[in-house]
DNA sequence: GGAGGCATGTAAATGGTTACATGATTGG
DNA sequence: CCAATCATGTAACCATTTACATGCCTCC
């Protein structure tokens, strides 16, 4: 259940309501984890019964901010430290490349030149952050940067092997008709 | 709706049954997409009134292998070339590092040094495929060879990058109580 | 004969998306 | 005054997990 722990860091820099809440899911979390509005506004109820969070008085346009607990600090710090993290991973676009074996080599070969484009502009995007970005070094900014350089890393990985296996195909290698001339990879 | 096609994809290479089928999602796409065997029963009930698989007869132990249809087969490349792939990830071990920072140093220096560990681990595990598997170079598994080498790619770089996280936190670079020394990360 | 793996299913609950619905405030 | 954005919520549906449930077959 990493949607309430989610929530719970997220209140920890400090209060915010559901609307901010869901903004903050597009913009920094959105390569992690995503949620929407009507997600969120239910678990913050939920997270209200617990304990854990508490709402603030209604503000303007009936703005409601959520602080976090004692109690939800102190969750949110067993869940870092005590609880093992989920490894599964679901990556539609990886999960693609399985099956692209059913395409001929050009749409194969396509699919993985526009992958590799993805990539680039993904790179590009994390540029951006880390210019628009005012690293203050302190708290979450601190590990924000820690998480940006994942994302450069992971995409500079991912877009080197696009571009790889879209030459491994476009070469041939492998392919049934010129096995003879088959090379170990890379 | 991905789980339609994966099944679809794994059909594609021959007829299985639901049993097989959730064994090789455990085996081979674990890495990007998983599903129980509840579930994957029920898709293909689903799949079968569609007019994308067919089952065939009753073997031992009533199991009853499914045959991708020709229409099934244009459903799956239609999927490949015409749809946009799901972008959103989940992936809560990242999601997990945004938070770190509510913690003391030390403990996340430590989860840092756990997750590369893993990573460590994962890569053996690639390895470990990479001298079992007969690969033969046709059809799917000449894909299955380029998938490895992407899980190959992606375990490295977030080794890496885990390992150099740790140590910038070991340092204290960014340190709230440090920051004249702070300088650009790597 | 019993353990373990093969094989299939259903039910209940939870997690998550999409669509529906409403109203306030700000800036042009 | 109108459009965009702020702000919250509910309902219906779909996807996924967990637990329950059953029986066959093989090997030891």
């Amino acid at each position: 259940v990493s949607l309430k722990h989610a929530l719970l860091g997220l209140l920890a820099e400090g209060p915010a309501s559901g609307y901010e809440l869901t903004k903050r899911f597009e913009l920094s979390l959105s390569n992690v984890w995503s949620a929407r509005h009507s997600q969120i506004y239910g678990e913050l109820a939920k997270l209200t019964g617990l304990g854990f969070v508490r709402p603030g008085e209604e503000g303007a346009r009936g703005r409601v901010d959520y602080h976090i607990t004692s109690e939800g600090r102190a969750e949110l710090i067993r869940w870092l430290v005590e609880d093992e993290p989920e490894r599964k991973l679901r990556n539609e676009a990886m999960l693609r490349v399985f099956f692209l074996w059913t395409l001929d080599d050009d749409a194969a070969a396509r699919y993985l030149e526009e992958e590799a484009g993805h990539y680039r502009a993904a790179a590009r995007r994390f540029e951006d952050i880390d210019r628009l970005v005012a690293w203050d070094a302190t708290g979450s900014d601190r590990m924000g940067r820690i998480a940006l350089e994942q994302g450069r890393r992971w995409v500079a990985a991912m877009e080197a092997w696009a571009t790889w296996a879209a030459g491994q195909i476009r070469a041939g290698h492998g392919a049934p008709d010129l096995e003879g001339m088959l090379t170990r990879a890379e």
